[in-house]
RNA sequence: CGGAGUGUGGCUCAGCCUGGUAGAGCACCUCGUUCGGGACGAGGGGGUCGUAGGUUCAAAUCCUAUCACUCCGACCA
């Protein structure tokens, strides 16, 4: 993409009401634009931002074995009324009337939704274990929206909801989205420790919220340092393996790690002082095992081996793309800018021309642009004659895990600047040996 | 929802107390000089001062209402 041709509104200055970097850096770095309070427009770089996150979601997802659809953001007021949830909800639940004065609400999550459709597609225990997942934007009023798309109003969900015959079988499907959960954050350069946490409106008795640390974090969290060096499942790991996974689970949990509500002081108390780690954390994903808490109400049943009918046994697995976006900037920046992981980055290169308009100079950099291209490299190409000094600050506000710099002095000398944003780390090489670097 | 505060060109803000018909920096446009880490000069465009009402010869400024947004507390991906 060439810059002159994109659409990238960076801000010099900061919004006065962004508090917190992440915010601060992504509106200045022309990611998102606030429509209302909590509510925003995601732009062009912001949104491959999101994409991207979205797509490492996906695919972990999908390795686990859950199925992807997709459910509608609108959903009627009746089907609330069947869980009992339509007056506990409150008013964080955005309620509509439609011009036949029927009551609708935009979803704050789909638990409902998703137990009226697996219900009527599914009979027999044989149609278990199944998985069922969608990405969908949510709203919930919050009562004070804060910190830009971290605490927003409306917010990109994953929310996945799993159906077993019984508890085993449920735990398993926990333990498989735990699994996944881990690979997900850590493909996004993110540590993810679950820790304990309160089921909240949700139900249930089982659940881990997925926290990174984080020092504008919302939340109060104590967890053992070993967390901050535990690997994540490996790729090939067997997801049907129920040994296996339970052993994950077990791994992570061994130690200490709560949020403030699900506090233990005296536990905390005996892990040795030099273990412990007292941070705030940022929630980025959020798992409940709940049982019948909604199969029942709702008569979502199926035959089982001996012909009576079962109530399922579910779970929901959320994750928050648009809050790990942000997330992610709060883990990684300078004081310069945002700091990608190559896993999340809009582009892969921000290619700088410092001498638009001179042939030698634009040669280069067509030449460079179009075989990172043709390598399967998404580029940024500044093509803008701005004041070059300008455009290494956009560069670093931005934070491309690369910069590929091209002007008239280096060509003279068969030297270009090939920078990695996360380290600082220049080299001077041949234009060649620099696309050779970047994999052209 | 309780408490505090803010609305003035795209962004950050001054002006308001003490009414006299709107400013600065950045950004933007033109020309020129520049060009390797947020350039310089000259010229230029852009604002119903959140909205509605009121007071007044005169309102960004005073009064009333209203809307929006922000911050501090209780909820959540």
């Amino acid at each position: 993409m060439r810059l002159s041709r994109y659409f990238l509104p960076i801000l010099r200055d900061t919004p006065k009401e962004a508090e917190i970097v992440s915010h601060r850096l992504m509106l200045r770095a022309g990611m998102i634009r606030q429509e209302s309070s909590g509510i925003y427009s995601w732009l062009p770089l912001g949104y491959r931002v999101l994409q991207r996150i979205e797509q490492i979601i996906r695919e972990e997802q999908d390795r686990s074995g859950a199925i992807e659809l997709k459910m509608p953001t609108i959903q009627s007021a009746d089907l609330w009324r069947q869980s009992g949830r339509y007056d506990d909800y409150g008013k964080e639940m955005l309620r509509i009337t439609d011009r036949h004065e029927r009551e609708m609400l935009y979803g704050p999550t789909n638990e409902e939704m998703i137990t009226d459709i697996f219900k009527s597609g599914v009979q027999s225990y044989k149609d278990l274990p199944r998985n069922l997942y969608h990405i969908q934007w949510k709203f919930r009023d919050e009562v004070r929206p804060r910190f830009g798309v971290m605490r927003s109003r409306e917010f990109l969900m994953k929310d996945a909801y799993s159906f077993d015959i019984d508890e085993a079988g449920a735990r398993h499907s926990y333990n498989k989205m735990f699994a996944a959960y881990l690979r997900t954050f850590k493909r996004m350069g993110l540590q993810a420790i679950p820790m304990r946490a309160d089921t909240g409106p949700i139900g249930g008795d089982l659940s881990h919220e997925f926290i990174i640390l984080a020092s504008t974090g919302e939340s109060e969290v104590f967890c053992h340092k070993n967390f901050l060096e535990f690997p994540a499942p490996p790729e090939n790991i067997d997801f049907d393996d129920r040994v296996a996974l339970q052993t994950i689970f077990d791994q992570w949990t061994s130690l200490y790690a709560a949020t403030s509500e699900m506090h233990d002081a005296g536990a905390f108390g005996k892990v040795a002082e030099a273990d412990r780690v007292s941070a705030r954390g940022i929630e980025v994903g959020h798992i409940f095992y709940f049982g019948t808490k909604y199969s029942e109400p709702m008569g979502c049943r199926v035959t089982g081996p001996d012909g009576n009918m079962i109530p399922l046994e579910m779970g929901s697995y959320g994750i928050g793309p648009s809050r790990v976006a942000a997330a992610i900037i709060e883990a990684s920046h300078d004081d310069n800018g945002i700091i990608w992981p190559d896993s999340v980055a809009p582009f892969d290169v921000a290619l700088l021309n410092l001498k638009a308009g001179d042939a030698a100079t634009d040669a280069a950099c067509d030449k460079a642009y179009q075989a990172l291209t043709k390598a399967g490299k998404t580029v940024l190409y500044d093509d803008t004659n701005e004041r070059p000094g300008g455009k290494f600050a956009t560069a670093d506000l931005i934070g491309l895990p690369w910069q590929l710099v091209v002007g008239p002095k280096g060509l003279a000398e068969g030297k270009i600047e090939l920078k990695r944003r996360a380290t600082g780390e220049k080299q001077s090489l041949s234009l060649d040996e620099a696309l050779g670097k970047l994999g052209a």
